[in-house]
This record gives structure tokens, C-alpha cells and sequence, in this order.
DNA sequence: GTGGTCTAGACCACC
DNA sequence: GTGGTCTAGACCACC
């Protein structure tokens, strides 16, 4: 897991975290259905807090790029290719 | 804490404060690794604004007598005894 | 404020504060613009964490009752009388 | 904790460390407001699952030896010495 | 003086 | 053994 966090950018620690997640997503990766590492085990890894953990997984939750199943894990989900086609065809109808 | 802040005075309030947080440390008062009450408890004790601590600790933290630790506190440094001759130098290069 | 917490019902504080809010808002006794307490004068009076009333908060952000603003405090939305009618009209357009 | 469980014993392994822990507490090995290890350092150190941990716990609570409190820990209750007489009691209706 | 973020650490619910 | 919730308490960013 080659990615550093920087503690003195005014970027929050957890926006930091959920980028270089979407970036695991967006290039493969993370694939379809990918297990992340439990949030204690990622806090431990990037030396940070399990809420902190927490609030980057939300952001990415919201962004329908990964799920939670309470006793089984964090997913990323089935559909992270069709999100920008989605995207796209609400502005088609906008436009 | 006897220490009284002298409102008339010319010299800001908050650099009133770092002078006085200055001699807690160097006289030892405040010994290596001291944790300092939290902003809002100084600031409710010397009946200032926080902004007004925060800009005294910063002026310390700029000084290398202060460090601070996100979600723990504020923290008197280890290299205390370093600071005065780093000041000095400091003081004769402007002078 | 009478209001009493179950801590040994199965249904998490946060949700208990949730439904309470709603109601304060939807009865109108929270009227439209409505300022909330602050965070920290909710979790002294419900006797609970701050995190607490922030996932309560947070529910009703999400359902678009409440907003927040950065350095100056949590309001109810303008468009309380809207949300059923929004949900009607969908429910109108799927029949 | 010089404690041993012996796992080919019929007597379940939650009510062997039931046992432990109430012989702690009335012994004044752990006294009143005595803090537990959390479940899970107590489930690393007697190599038990969890859920061990937890149902030899809710014995003592519905006992009256323990107390939890959700997001402190596990307590020693400040009422031992009435326990034993209540417990003989119930034995007493039950005989 | 508010909400935003972070730390540390615990029990709860579900698997 | 995971995510869900809760406690306590601190600095950060904006007002």
C-alpha cells in the first residue's frame, strides 16, 4: 500500500484517503466486488484513526462506489462502470 | 495561575499571553512534553477569545516551544534548552 | 425541553434524537429558519455525546430537514412544507 | 491471571470463566468499580471467542456483579456484599 | 462561539 | 471478526 498521507495539507486526513480509494476503484485495482481491509486494519496501516477510516468510506458510500455489510465487511460495488454512464445520460436529458 | 493580562496596555493580549507562556517553559514551570490545559479552558481562565490563545501558542509553536498534536493537545517540546541560543542567533543576524 | 432517551431500548440514541427532531420540526415547533441549539448545548442536555447528536443531525440533513453552517450554527431548512409534496408527485408519476 | 480453561470439561467454557470472574470479585480481587480488560484483549488473552467473553459477562450482569457501560467499559458493581445474600435467596425459591 | 476533523478506546449487533 | 454506535476530549476553520 504505497500511499502517503500529508498531515500538514489543509486537506482533511479522510478526503485524502477517499481519493486515493477512488482512484483503487476507478483504475481497476479494486475490482468489482473487491473486500477492503477491515476499518481497524486500514486505521492501522495509515496510522490514523478508525473514525477517520470511517469518514473516507462514507464519502465513497454516497458516491455509490463502495458498500457495507454489517458483520461481513466493505465492498466495492458491481456497478462503478455504469455511474458516469449514468452521469451522462442525466445530462443528456438536461441539455 | 497568578498572571494578570493587562487589557490599556499597548502590547497585544495574545502576545502578553505567549510571554508569559514563554517563562512557564523556559523557567521550567512547564517542564518537556507538559500538556497544556485546552484552548477553550485558557481561554474561558484568562477570559479571552480563543482566536487570542491560539495566535499566543502559534507564536510559540513558531518558536519551537510549543507543538501541536491534532485530536490529543498541545504539548511543550523536548528540545527546550536548544531554543534560547537558536533565539539569540537569531537576534544577532537582525541586529 | 421534554424529551427522555431510552438507553435500554434496542433502537440506537441517535435515532431516538432523530425522531424527536423531526417531530420539533415537522409539528412546527421548530419553525422554518429555526436555529438550533449548538452541538455541544444538545449533548449537555440529552446527557450524551457530542458524535451523538451530530448522527442525529446527520439523519436529518440527509432528508433535507435541517442544514449546516460552518461557524455559525445548525438551521431548519425553508422547504419543510415542500418535502411531502415532492414525494407525493413521484409517488403521482410512478402510479 | 493465572487461570486455565479446561476445554474437554462438559461445563461450557462461558460458565467456567463466569465462574473465574465472580470468584475475582467476591474474592476483592477485583473490587467495587474495578475496571475489566475490554472483550477483546480478555478474548485474546483466554483464547476464547468473543461471543465467549460476552455471554460469561451477561451472567454476572444479570447477577448484579458487573455493570457495562457502552463506550467506557465494564465495571465491578459497588453492591458485592448484598449479592451473595440475593443469590441464596433465589436458591432457596428455587430448592 | 459554531460546526469540522481527529484521537483513543470501548461495547453492540450481526456474521 | 466485521461494521455500528457510543464515550471523552482535543485542535481546526470559519464566523
Amino acid at each position: 500500500m504505497r500511499f502517503e498521507l500529508h498531515r500538514d495539507h489543509p486537506q482533511p486526513l479522510y478526503q485524502q484517503i477517499a481519493e486515493w480509494m477512488r482512484q483503487q476503484i476507478l483504475s481497476g485495482t479494486w475490482p468489482e466486488h473487491f473486500k477492503l481491509q477491515s476499518e481497524i486494519d486500514l486505521a492501522h496501516e495509515l496510522q490514523v484513526n478508525r473514525g477517520t477510516i470511517r469518514n473516507a468510506i462514507n464519502a465513497l458510500l454516497e458516491a455509490g462506489l463502495l458498500i457495507r455489510k454489517h458483520g461481513k465487511g466493505t465492498f466495492v460495488t458491481g456497478q462503478v462502470l455504469e455511474q458516469p454512464l449514468a452521469s451522462s445520460l442525466v445530462t443528456f436529458l438536461k441539455g
